[in-house]
DNA sequence: CCCATGATTGACTGACGAGTCAGTCGACGC
DNA sequence: GCGTCGACTGACTCGTCAGTCAATCATGGG
């Protein structure tokens, strides 16, 4: 369970993660966070330099665990490309399901938002294009993706269209409650953003249900 | 060119557009969007009700336009729903490239955000991804697009896809200045998401470089 | 039992910036 | 010339938080 401390910071991000998600980051103060955590206002300030410094480490945080999933998966050598861009898009459809709120603060109010123009957010985003980069790469190179598009383009693509997708869930008009919904939602987005991409030796051998 | 008093209005709008895109809507003050458009603070009170006020317009007014666009698109009777959906990536793309802060100012900061959550906003780009369903749903039912996938996710694909390459040029990840480099651009990005959506029928007759 | 250390409290302060408004200026009709 | 009307000005007001800090409480060691 860790110290009581990193207990107190847990329930602090977590009720943070809550309210950012419900109100938006600028619309919550200070009070609305240690309201939803039970602590005395003064405490946040205790554990975290400011409100910004909050949502850094709700982002940090979280997407340093994504990252190192992200690295394992580019690096499973038992998978092929389109198996490999396939568990990406699993994973991110299943953190929806499974932590939506988490998943729409780092997509509305990190992603997107001024704060995007910050620093070393953007070097956090590009390392996770640069994943799936190298993975598309690599794919390229042994002729399972369409040789002759840019690789951050399509990296870009694949991001783009499995954000919109969760974006599309956040707003209610994409259903994402059960395990079916995920199941055909995962099945739709890998066939549709795959096949796409990947030449026809790249669908060989897939399991049946990711491309075709 | 218009009354006087529009082209003021214009001449702030243009200011805020620009403002905005550079430091983000909640960085901006009002005066920073007076001092860019040459007036006082108080004038751009008396042509908007509030900073709010500014922001929408910008975007019901540009909205409007697209959406009008994407209407005529989906109504045109001598394109294949291929060439539809590449005419709106192909738009999206031309649009980035000649007003870059517009694009911006809508990704970011009304896509996005928590603003986002509010009321008529939602419902304009809804429509949008409507529009695009129908698209879609057409060519469905014409054969011409994958008939098991549903229409809806495929709108948010299309479009999630094609925003985050833009996202990926603002961010200069992706490179847009020139003709040329939009023109691979629109190819990739007409190749990469119309050949994962289209079935073989929809893809024969399609103008060479838009499938392929 | 007492003190020290550090977690915890919440009333308070100070800055910031949206929105107001009393007044100026210039154009135009009479 | 003179008055009116509306664009235009920018100093000021006023609410809203983010962040501070002095005081309190819980603990564990001596």
């Amino acid at each position: 369970m860790g110290s009581p401390e990193a207990e107190r910071r847990k329930q602090i991000l977590k009720a943070a993660v809550e309210v950012f998600a419900e109100r938006g980051f600028h619309r919550t103060r200070v009070s609305d966070i240690a309201k939803r955590a039970g602590v005395a206002y003064g405490l946040i300030y205790h554990y975290f330099e400011s409100k910004d410094a909050v949502l850094s480490s709700v982002f940090d945080e979280n997407w340093a665990v994504f990252l190192k999933v992200l690295k394992e998966i580019r690096d499973a050598s038992d998978k092929r490309t389109g198996e490999k861009l396939a568990a990406i898009a699993e994973l991110l459809i299943d953190a929806l399901r499974v932590t939506p709120a988490l998943i729409q603060v780092i997509i509305q109010e990190i992603s997107r938002s001024d704060r995007f123009i910050e620093a070393p957010k953007i070097e956090a985003f590009q390392e996770a294009f640069r994943v799936v980069k190298e993975i598309i790469a690599e794919g390229q190179r042994q002729g399972e993706v369409e040789a002759d598009s840019d690789p951050w383009v399509m990296a870009y693509l694949f991001f783009g269209a499995v954000e919109a997708v969760c974006t599309g869930f956040l707003l209610e008009a994409i259903p994402c409650r059960t395990e079916e919904d995920a199941a055909r939602l995962k099945r739709t987005v890998t066939r549709t953003v795959l096949s796409g991409m990947l030449t026809a030796a790249g669908q060989e051998k897939l399991k049946p249900g990711h491309v075709g």
